[in-house]
DNA sequence: CAGACCATGTAAAACGTTACATGATTCG
DNA sequence: CGAATCATGTAACGTTTTACATGGTCTG
């Protein structure tokens, strides 16, 4: 079976229990750096899972707002994780549109990716900022090379330190394309 | 329309005329930094993109090997390609195996997993050999910053510069992490 | 002549995306 | 009470992946 959504969510739910509605949200703001999925398949992989015994819900009545299912892995779970990590991993899957007009640009007016590029750059500097404080909360006291050594839980630190790093040069790239094809375009 | 494979593949022909083939070839080489697809979703859309007039294709007789058919993207397909690079780009869009393993390393084997970063931490060292070697044949004698100032086809130069980072990042990732994993798991 | 590479597809199954649908609760 | 956020889905449609299929040419 390939079907990594599956995994994804199950490494996500690792971090603790999770509502489906609470898990999108992770799913937008870190997961995002190594899974991206809409919601909707966020509730239906979910079914699945439960229905498979991989995960197990547990209702939680809220009074300030309406209530909703929490989900944590089961044995069963770890052990799909533990077949998942252990099989050759697929080649890396990227796609990105951004890229895609780049590679085009010097057929098109390059003025709406110029636009393009600068907002994104924004946008990427924008999550360094979120990646840097994650990154504190999750070591807390500690620096770096102490949590590394010593912490519990350093797999999502790792996954977030990639993502800052992708972001960073994201932004860097955005940057630097959009410096070069405004020099070379001087209109507008 | 989304549809963005039909646009990766306008770009990818812009470079020149490519069969299917070769094209197949291009998208494991460089248009995988952008935009990951198998041979036969190329041989598909190299069908629908003729049969949409966005492309041409030409029969090349050869002797030393099977024939083929080389396509070249009509003004129809530059068109195609402009609408698209106006409209705003859907968020980038990753999936890493790789990535899911390590954000659930804590609950698992490191072993395997530890294998395999180290396996990409050398395919993305490759891979940004690879990238150099390109990057110097396409900007011939020039030095990079005239090459972006002065040379024709700045699009191609500019994401494979991104695909270099990205793939330098990811060597120093998976090198950094697998060193990490190994240090706290100092069995085996 | 076997294995590697060139060259191109079809069909079925799996997966992902979009649009639609619903309803609770809080905040201003 | 309207807008925002919380919360969870279904159904239809499109896209991608996998398995299967075929055959030419070259190299050792």
């Amino acid at each position: 079976m390939r079907v990594s959504l599956r995994h994804a969510v199950l490494a996500a739910l690792l971090d603790g229990e999770y509502s489906g509605y609470q898990l999108a949200k992770l799913f937008d703001l870190s997961v995002c750096n190594f899974w991206y999925a809409v919601p909707q398949q966020l509730y239906a992989e979910l079914t699945r899972l439960e229905r498979d015994g991989l995960i197990a819900g547990r209702r939680v009545i809220q009074h300030d707002r309406p209530n909703k299912r929490v989900f944590h892995v089961t044995d069963a779970g770890i052990g799909e994780l533990a077949a998942f990590a252990a099989a050759p991993t697929k080649p890396s899957f990227i796609r990105e549109d951004l890229l895609v007009m780049v590679q085009a640009v010097d057929e098109l007016d390059a003025a709406p990716v110029i636009a393009q590029l600068e907002e994104r750059a924004a946008a990427a500097a924008a999550k360094v900022d979120t990646f840097d404080r994650l990154l504190a909360r999750m070591r807390g006291d500690l620096d770096e090379e102490t949590f590394l050594r010593e912490g519990d839980r350093v797999g999502p630190y790792l996954t977030c330190l990639r993502g800052r790093s992708f972001e960073q040069e994201n932004a860097a790239w955005c940057t630097r394309a959009a410096a070069v094809l405004r020099t070379r375009a001087p209109s507008r």
